[in-house]
DNA sequence: GTTGGTTTTGGTATCGATTACATTATGGCA
DNA sequence: TGCCATAATGTAATCGATACCAAAACCAAC
């Protein structure tokens, strides 16, 4: 079932065909009714292969994250897609697992699908598996990954604003002694939260006190395991930011094993503003990244480069983040100054 | 870039070049060597557009599911992408959003991109669009949707055994007034589940009452009212099992809003075994749901399909659904019997 | 009934890789 | 050295749609 059966059906060339199939303005109506019943009739699908290797383009586009296990990741895909589908563009999805060879590899593998465009939403950043895509003039959107890749199109997702909320929201209520339960330090965007919140805490005049701020590994063990950690100092911060929801939840559970009440004795911040949020008790109050308007940002400046509205790069999207305050946060035991 | 210059750079002719990308055992081990090298030079990679015209198929697989955002399928979804690309194989991914005229469109979008084959995990389900798979010999594998589409490829999952080691295990703590909160009666997994229980109370000898099931939109939301109104009636039933694990979430924080301890007053198993389990307070006992199998079976079948290994159906796997018992459920507060 | 201009349609080279078939190189042995 | 079988390589048709250019159809006006 090919463009040359229907051709020959409808008593048209190929041409024609081809034509009504990319709704020329110049086919005759009659004709073009015709061959557009012709079309349904046969149940006509046209050679996608085909057609991107004659056009040079695909209407793929790449999206790539870290982990699609991570519920950070599904709500941006989710509008991504629902994006791509609205302009008949499909996706081509893949994820790293926070490797950098893995990130090299669907680079590649996406290069040879013809991709007209890659997302890459991911922790980890490898130059050379970026400049392979430059090589080869493909556009290519970076998240918060500025500086010597300053060249790609990049979403400027600003922490700080978030973190300097959570952490007046915080003085308000009366803490002074605040922890962080910081991410892995290989990654851009833990190390982004990180110094958000040392500019948070500077910016309220507090002091960041080294005993009270710990690595741990994004998930809920490492959470825990942190949060038992930071107990262990004396005094205790009164409150605690963690770099993830995921991890948040773990001191939210190390707090109650060890007999400090939420938001009572310790209150608790996430970085995320997933789902997870509101299933807890108490309900995390939590710094929400506006994923949607990451995949929007992501997807429009994809669009707008392949379809080469722009030669230059794009002005870089700065999105802000923002604190949704829930349960989880209550001025301090000791004293309720407010 | 392409293979002619690759060839001309390296003074063999494209068929060469050809046969040394595809590992073809007949080319001298110098030429292979010199010609690797020059591919590796000149950076190039093959179009995969000119290769699928030409060969006719694409290397492709579809995926379909309802809803990303549903936590239940990012480990499916992450599993099957793992396998495809062990093969090489890339996946194209789409959601419907639960509605039927979405699964068509998706259908359509992916045969246009000449997959090889689709996994379709949507609750819903919708016979013309399969039919138009089905007419394009498009290996296609569906979830518990045998019956009329029995020629389909189908992966059975038996929620029944999950279901019975659920009623078992409250009727072994001493429950007998168990309740249930149905998922909408349109979608054949909720159906499933709902009779899995019917079927679960039968074989313990237990009455099901109908002002105990109550059915809910799947969101905590859902979860919530129907728990309300379960409580409602009198006497309420001693524990609940829930379609889905958000939902339990739903109930569990409705129970306590009514000043009723889990699992003290009522014990709660939710269906899924999704993450969040181990994150709510107390962790929810669920039925799980073996993604990763699905996904292998999945896979495994399209690609058997695909490389018409069996030009039969293959045989349905079955899958099993299996308890995982955590702090939700608890001898019924009256009498502690067992 | 021409002529000239505008629509509409058709013929065909082309995109880049694969592969059947043709051709040339290689090596073993008399 | 010469011949033949076999291995290695080359030539060119092909996959299905697109788009350039040319041809044909159409129409209006003289």
């Amino acid at each position: 079932m090919d463009i040359q059966q229907v051709a020959r059906r409808a008593n048209v060339s190929t041409a024609t065909v081809s034509r009504v199939l990319n709704k020329s303005p110049k086919v005759k109506a009659s004709t073009l009714e015709h061959v557009k019943r012709v079309i349904a009739e046969l149940d006509y699908i046209p050679n996608t292969s085909a057609r991107n290797l004659r056009r040079g383009r695909s209407r793929i586009l790449g999206l790539i994250v870290s982990d699609i296990n991570n519920p950070f990741f599904p709500e941006l895909i989710d509008n991504f897609e629902a994006l791509a589908r609205a302009h008949a563009i499909d996706v081509i999805f893949s994820h790293t697992n926070y490797e950098v060879d893995r990130l090299r590899q669907c680079i590649r593998r996406m290069v040879e699908r013809n991709v007209d465009g890659i997302a890459v939403f991911t922790s980890e950043a490898d130059q050379a598996s970026f400049e392979f895509a430059r090589a080869r003039k493909l556009p290519l959107v970076l998240m918060n990954q500025d500086g010597p890749r300053s060249s790609f199109h990049n979403i400027n997702v600003n922490h700080r604003t978030g973190a300097i909320e959570a952490v007046e929201h915080l003085y308000e209520l009366g803490h002074r002694r605040i922890g962080f339960i910081a991410g892995p330090g290989q990654f851009q965007s833990t190390r982004d939260r990180r110094s958000a919140f040392v500019a948070a805490m500077a910016k309220c005049g507090l002091a960041v006190k080294k005993q009270w701020v710990v690595e741990g590994d994004l998930h809920l063990q490492g959470g825990y395991a942190a949060m038992l950690e930071i107990l262990r100092s004396s005094p205790c911060p009164t409150a605690i930011l963690s770099t993830n929801d995921v991890m948040a939840v773990g001191a939210l559970q190390a707090a109650r094993s060890v007999g400090l009440a939420v938001p009572g004795d310790l209150s608790i911040i996430g970085f995320d503003n997933l789902p997870v949020c509101t299933m807890v008790t108490p309900p995390l109050t939590s710094v929400d990244i506006p994923r949607r308007d990451i995949a929007g940002h992501a997807f429009r400046m994809l669009l707008e480069a392949f379809e080469q509205l722009h030669a230059e790069p794009l002005a870089t999207p700065k999105v802000l983040t923002q604190l949704v305050v829930r349960g989880s946060t209550a001025p301090p035991a000791a004293g309720r100054r407010k």
